[in-house]
Parts: C-alpha cells; structure tokens; sequence
DNA sequence: CGGCATCCTTAGGGATACTG
DNA sequence: CAGTATCCCTAAGGATGCCG
C-alpha cells in the first residue's frame, strides 16, 4: 500500500506548543465542537428559527437544545430576537449572525465529506441557484487558484485580520 | 438588530425524517465528531506518523489516542504501514489515505473561522506555495462560480457518486 | 409554545502504571 | 517506541415532568 502524498510537506512542522488550545481549529472546537452544536447550526442554516423545531429537527431532546443554544447565543453566532406576526403575541426566534454565518463552509465541508464517502447516507447537495451546478467546499488561495493538497505551506503569525 | 440574509431560502427545508442519522453532516461526525479525532486528523497534515508524536503533540493521552487512531484506521482515514529505515528495526506509522485526505477542507474551513473569529488564538494560515497567497476553504460550484450563502438551494438525492 | 429542573446513562478523556 | 490496563472524572445527552 502506498503512502499518499497529501502531507502539508515543507516547512510546516508546529513547534510542540501548539497543544490542543493554542490552535485555531482547536479554539473553533471549543465554541462548536459538541455534535449537537453542529446539528442545530445545520439547522439554522436550513431555515429554523424556533426552539421546538432547532430541538426536533435536529434530533436531540429540548434540555440539550436549550443549552447547546445557550451557547452558540452566548459565543455570538446565534441572535435571540423577539418578533410578533400581526395579531398574534410576542415569540422569540434565534437567527444566524454573521459569525455564526461563516460557519457554513464547514457543514459544507462535511456534508462533502459525506455524500463521498458515506454509503449508508442519503446523498444531500447543495445547488448554486443561478446555475444549478452542484457547490463544494474547495480549497482556494486568494489569488484565485485550485489549490491541491500538496500544494500547501503551513505558516504562523497574522494572516487576515480579526473582526469583532 | 437585524436579521442576517444567509438562509439557504427557497425550497430547501428538508423532511423531518432528517433526525441526526440520516444525514451527511451528521454520518460524518459519527467517523470524526470527537475533538481528539479531529486533533489527530490535523496532525496527520501536519505530518504527524508515529504514535507518540500523534498523541503529545495533538495533547491527549495515550489511551485516547490509541483508540482514536484505531477508529480512524478502521474507517479507514488512515491506514497503519509498517516501515523501515535503513539499519533500523521495523516501525509502524499511519498514513492519511485518499479518504483520510479528503477531510482537509473541513479542517481548513475550521482553521478559516478561527482565524478571523476567536481573538485569543494565534493566527495560522495556510499558503498556496506557487504564488504564496492565503488558501481557504469557500463555496464554489462545479462552474467555477464563487458562491455566496444566499445563493444556495439544498436538494436531496443523487450528487457525486460514491467511492469506496 | 418555549423553555427549565431533575435524574440517569454513556462516551470522552486524563493520570498512572505497566508490557512487548 | 508503541502501545495496554486500570481507575476515575466530567461532559454530552436522553427521558420525564413541570412551568410561565
């Protein structure tokens, strides 16, 4: 069996202290790393808004829902609002911020992940509406190049700035 | 505060029969959903190959890394080859397969939103090593087309075909 | 409808010590 | 070096029932 050349290969090699916390991949982990935090994310990106349907479309039980919710409020990506529809009283609905917005090309990418390689799972798409063309979750550098996985260096310090 | 314009609106809402299993997002956190497998994962790009180096410098234990690994073998994300160095006696390393190496967009979609959104990790990014400028992982459809989340429908059934 | 309180079970994970 | 064995703790999560 040959070994497969995707290695980040280069100068990439992390000193040693980028233990568990001290990575980024590890921080976001931290903030969405429950599976039930993925599930209602994935849920508000298919349009939920009410606290009975993140807990039953999601599938998980209403005390997990509650504050896996809780949560995602708490870390910004998910808003709290009250709307009312005309005649009837006061509801509350949580809506994606924009920080939790930007967690989408990572369903994206596991939903991928999925449809590939997963065959007991049904196979779910997303579509770009305009043209119809079936959308990934791709590597990119900013120039505007596919990136393949060997293709890549690994480097520290600031890239793109922190918004808050 | 108003509300944000990254539903995946229009007729996308899935069936309730969508609970955790039955799902592409949610099969592939059955295979990699815990934090020490996608540690492990992020080692392996880092070009991680031995046991001890997976388990310090991803910063689990021992114990958790021997099972992690071994699930992660027996999905076969990575593949465990014995090797040999010249003069030296046999070793074994892991080795990210083709599957195992298709979950780097999800790592680097991970990596992505930390970056920008978690003000108390280090910054760490990846570079297309030809033209040196950042890569991420964003929406694109199979015409080429930089896809924005609004621009997105959500169907079911048949995609990309299955590997295996 | 949108939760919270309580109780319980399981899975993830650390520490330590030991083996081939 | 590459694990295993044991023990224990904590976090994730389900079930049920109650409340404004």
């Amino acid at each position: 069996m040959s070994e497969v050349a995707v290695k980040l290969t280069g100068r990439l090699s992390p000193r040693d202290e980028w233990a568990a916390d001290g990575c980024p991949i590890a921080g976001t982990l931290e903030v969405i790393g429950a599976r039930s935090s993925f599930l209602l994310l994935r849920e508000a990106f298919y349009g939920c808004t009410r606290f009975d349907d993140f807990a039953r479309r999601a599938g998980i039980s209403e005390p997990v829902a509650a504050a896996r919710l809780r949560e995602l409020v708490d870390h910004g990506l998910l808003a709290r609002e009250p709307y009312q529809e005309p005649g009837k009283r006061t509801r509350e609905q949580y809506a994606l911020t924009p920080k939790g917005a930007e967690i989408l090309p990572v369903l994206t990418a596991l939903m991928d992940w999925g449809n590939r390689w997963l065959a007991d799972s049904p196979q779910v798409q997303l579509r770009h509406r305009e043209c119809g063309a079936a959308v990934s979750a791709e590597l990119r550098c900013a120039s505007g190049h596919a990136v393949a996985p060997g293709e890549l260096d690994l480097v520290p310090g600031a890239g793109s700035r922190r918004r808050r």
